[in-house]
DNA sequence: ACTTTTATGATTGACTTCAGTCGTAATTAT
DNA sequence: ATAATTACGACTGAAGTCAATCATAAAAGT
């Protein structure tokens, strides 16, 4: 009993609809409610699982809505302690009214949350970072510009040609950069595109911080970044003993987290 | 092996707060993370159902906790049945390997729900709707752009000069548009800044098909969007005879829906 | 009009999860 | 110190869930 696509369309909205308002439904409530099979359910499950529109449970599903980044928020909770330090840190240095670039990767979304619980300033934040323009788009008096490019899920962030042009029609008086690796040679990341864009903010930038936590030290990556003479501020919350260990010596542009 | 009461509790606490971060948890996930056995898993379980603080599944629990639901999934909600076909018929109209535009607004999220649920063709998809382009991401071989601009939580989208400038670096070979008025004058739309977008990319596309639920016939907006003689396209679920009621005359440019 | 495709429901066996029971060991009360 | 309590983990049979396969009938394609 085949039955025209357009009918399994409505009913998989239909079940997509029913799961945002139960945020749970066992598969027998969702039998009951379609007036199909547990196979069919199974199946118009199964689709939208595949679409990131839910998550399936055994016996049942869950709207996914509340999970959009989800890869991000596992990555977040790695080392989240020392991230919130930096992020606090880096919040004193934001001054009112300034443009300010928040790059992508968690250690500058801590500090977007660490903004969003505070939103005291008029801010304008401009970024590539899609889960911090969700989360800031809402505070008052701070208003979220996002970067164009193209989107990367895993990331959840903006890349490529297009982000780097749009980077170029802004001025920015103090951007927050995030770094996969820091040696005696300098700053690295994992992805070049990442670099490219990096490198566009660093021009349009009146000053930048470097936010790395203590992990990233001694580490290299894929994409080399930039010397650790070019780099005009690093804040991390990795001790002077570690860093001279590995010989990444900057003087007095180490600003440690408390 | 007797535990102190406080550890309990304490272990209680830890978990409905793990099933807030994460709505979701498996049992096996519970006894990771806790660190205890698949039988205390449960019992912990059990008492927080008790307390009425999370729901049990088969398989693992869910927070009960979270549940807002932003503006753009309650006006997906209405009229979800004509928006489907409208998309649907859309849906026809694409060739595979062009750049197309998808404009914001919840019509045009229909259609990115069925691009999504058959990602057949190699496309470039251009939007500055963020829920779409979320749904979109990754499915290969689907490409995803967003456009830059400010971000508004409200109707998700993204707006202003960056966003206009952005799409001026486009040619599109298909526009996929939306209005939220069709009077005998033309096309309505609700803010001005919307209608400046849309405009650019009128004049980026080669092809341009307005979509457009038969709610919206007969009704005016805020900001005048384009005279009917410069439609070139009208996808809509109404009949003729509302179009012709209205005194909406396009002539063979309408694409009536199934 | 014909063939091909595909959405469906039934059935199967393998697997997972559940509630209950029990012995053990550590806490709490006396 | 001793006894009573109780939190824990292991085990078990029972119930529930899943993926795969198949026949069927309706829709799509030719």
């Amino acid at each position: 009993m085949k039955v025209p696509w357009h009918i399994v369309v409505a009913r998989r909205e239909r079940l997509a609809h029913m799961l945002r308002e139960h945020s749970y439904l066992t598969l027998a409530e969702v039998c009951a409610r379609l007036g199909v099979s547990e196979a069919t359910a199974r199946r118009d499950l199964a689709a939208l699982e595949q679409e990131q529109a839910i998550t399936r449970t055994r016996g049942g599903a869950i709207s996914e809505y509340n999970r959009r980044f989800p890869s991000f928020r596992d990555r977040l909770e790695l080392g989240a302690a020392s991230k919130t330090r930096i992020a606090l840190a880096a919040y004193e240095k934001i001054v009112p009214g300034q443009i300010i670039w928040l790059d992508g990767g968690t250690t500058c979304y801590a500090l977007a949350q660490a903004i969003a619980a505070r939103p005291l300033a008029e801010l304008t934040i401009v970024t590539n970072n899609l889960p911090a323009a969700e989360l800031l788009a809402d505070h008052e008096p701070i208003v979220v510009h996002l970067l164009g490019g193209q989107y990367f899920r895993r990331s959840s962030i903006l890349l490529g040609g297009h982000a780097v042009e749009a980077v170029r029609a802004w001025r920015f008086n103090l951007a927050f950069l995030g770094a996969e690796g820091v040696t005696r040679a300098g700053l690295w990341n994992s992805v070049s595109d990442v670099v490219a864009l990096q490198h566009a903010v660093l021009a349009a930038a009146e000053d930048a911080i470097f936010c790395v936590d203590a992990e990233k030290v001694g580490r290299e990556a894929e994409a080399f970044l930039l010397p650790l003479g070019e780099v005009r501020h690093l804040l991390t919350d990795a001790s002077a003993e570690v860093l001279a260990h590995h010989q990444v010596k900057l003087s007095k542009k180490v600003l440690l987290a408390a």
